[in-house]
DNA sequence: AACAGGCGCAACCGCCTGCTG
DNA sequence: CCAGCAGGCGGTTGCGCCTGT
């Protein structure tokens, strides 16, 4: 399949956007919506590819974008989360109102990936002195729980990404704050486990699903405080 | 005061996926 | 069923700012 040229090759603009371009691409947003983003930057008037039109109002200019410094509640969620979906930033941003995956992103690898790789460098050497004893923090619950369901998302042919299905009403919440977000997250949220459990895999389905509700269900609330 | 190196973040790039004709 | 298009995603880059020397 040929792909369709993008900005470089059509004489459109690059680099950072200026304030006048931001106006523009807002009360055009804000007149007749983005329905067509590669229509837009010419309605609009502006030198840009619809891309970067789509990429700069995403992340920076809709009006429900939330800025400023992480809470210590939404780094925990994205901790939780990175370690449930993997690099996964807009499934994660999904679940934070108001930042944007990219925000996250950046985010994850300037504060958080630092820090935990610090922390494991710590638990490691704590569990070497202490042998098993951990402490009841929830993140180093989820870090012994990962290896075995990072297996589960492995063999994404056959077992796919679970949440519980109290998360449904959660999503249907989220839907309005966040309608860009994709199909594809709006698909994984709709996951259930597959039935390729064996029967004497059960009893570790069954307590895989009550710690992951638990954890859904805390990283769950406070999302939904944010919402309310 | 000047410079170098590191950091943070906005923006770009290229690939993937879903939709449509 | 297939090709093309548009949107979305994650990885990466580039540049301005900050901090240490």
């Amino acid at each position: 399949m040929v792909r369709a040229p993008c900005c470089e090759k059509m004489g459109l603009k690059k680099g950072p956007w200026t304030q006048e371009e931001d106006q523009i691409l807002i009360s055009f947003i804000q007149k007749y919506g983005h329905e067509n983003w590669r229509a837009l930057p010419k309605q609009a008037g502006l030198l840009r590819c619809g891309k970067s039109c789509r990429l700069r109002w995403t992340n920076y200019l809709r009006p429900d974008i939330k800025r400023g410094n992480f809470s210590e509640e939404e780094e925990e969620i994205i901790i939780k989360l990175h370690k449930l979906l993997g690099n996964r930033w807009s499934a994660i941003a999904s679940r934070l109102p108001g930042r944007t995956d990219n925000e996250i992103k950046n985010f994850w690898h300037t504060h958080l990936k630092k820090r935990l790789e610090q922390h494991n460098d710590l638990a490691s050497t704590t569990t070497t002195k202490k042998g098993h004893e951990m402490t009841t923090n929830v993140t180093q619950n989820i870090e012994e729980h990962h290896i075995i369901s990072s297996n589960y998302y492995q063999d994404s042919q056959n077992i796919v990404a679970y949440h519980p299905t109290s998360c449904h009403d959660q999503e249907d919440l989220q839907e309005n704050n966040s309608s860009s977000h994709d199909t594809q997250s709006n698909k994984e949220e709709n996951m259930q486990y597959s039935t390729n459990y064996g029967h004497g895999d059960m009893t570790r389905f069954n307590n895989d699903m009550f710690f992951w509700y638990n954890v859904f269900m805390s990283s769950g609330n406070n999302a939904s405080d944010e919402i309310n």
